[in-house]
DNA sequence: GGCAAAGTGGGGAAAAGTGGGGAGTTTTGT
DNA sequence: ACAAAACTCCCCACTTTTCCCCACTTTGCC
């Protein structure tokens, strides 16, 4: 269960403490990888296996399919947590999301998202001004 | 079941004391997330199962259910009970709510409800002038 | 009044976050 | 082919934050 928000940095070496909170519903093994809006994900082993398993049940012949394969699998780091509770974000998807320096990661219950600190801000404040929307969207889950 | 609404306060570190009779209906854990309204919102945990749960299954591809999901995990905290009966509400949190000192908690049968002190009174004079209109509005629903 | 429970406050130990050195390996360029 | 540069990985060290424990005050109840 992983919960909450987070800033923190990621140091010059491209080393990514992830906050003690969220380390402990993680193993000592995670799998990162894109996700279609410009952040990173962090799967715990468990549920890389599931999304995994329903990638690769998608029909080859699909074009969709295999761009989304490519999207995600190629993109995929197998990452190990260190000593000091820290993983190593590959160049390529630092590049990605635009990450170097200060960082964003929220818990979002079966996963891990990341952030650079100016997209979420950017994030942050769209959503704001629609907070009503999310209103009415809770009333409907009851 | 949780009754009744109760005055205290938010210490220097963060700290607040759930009162004695709200304590009782929850356990040693509980999840703190925020509200649309500005306030802070304490599910014990069968309860934020329950949640938890339908807000997983929204669509990920569906960005309003997105908005939805970074609001309620990424705004909440795990919180164990301590044995002053008190828990940890993060900054961000307090920050969110505008918590700082005086703060009133609210049984609402299901939930326990937390607002600043200042924004209550604000809340309630706003309503107690209209709550033969408010009631009325509910007609139907009984 | 006296006792027990609840609410409030603070100090110190432990853990988390951050940064950097250096050995070993791989990559790059001449 | 060889040297230089870059990258990993494994330590260690320091600062900040968090957590746990103890103590005092206040409230409610017998």
């Amino acid at each position: 269960m992983f919960l909450g928000t987070f800033e923190h940095t990621l140091d010059a070496k491209g080393r990514l403490a992830i906050p003690a909170k969220l380390r402990n519903s993680l193993g000592e093994k995670a799998v990162l990888t894109r996700s279609p809006d410009r952040c990173l994900v962090l799967y715990p082993m468990d549920e890389w296996n599931r999304l995994a398993q329903q990638l690769s049940q998608l029909s080859q012949v699909d074009r969709n399919a295999r761009d989304l394969q490519y999207f995600i699998f190629g993109g995929a780091s197998e990452c190990e947590i260190d000593a000091q509770g820290r993983i190593i974000v590959p160049a390529m998807l630092r590049n990605y999301a635009s990450i170097d320096g200060d960082v964003v990661s929220v818990g979002m219950n079966t996963h891990i998202v990341i952030w650079s600190q100016a997209a979420w801000v950017e994030r942050e404040t769209r959503v704001n001004g629609d907070i009503d929307n999310i209103a009415a969207q809770l009333v409907g889950l009851f």
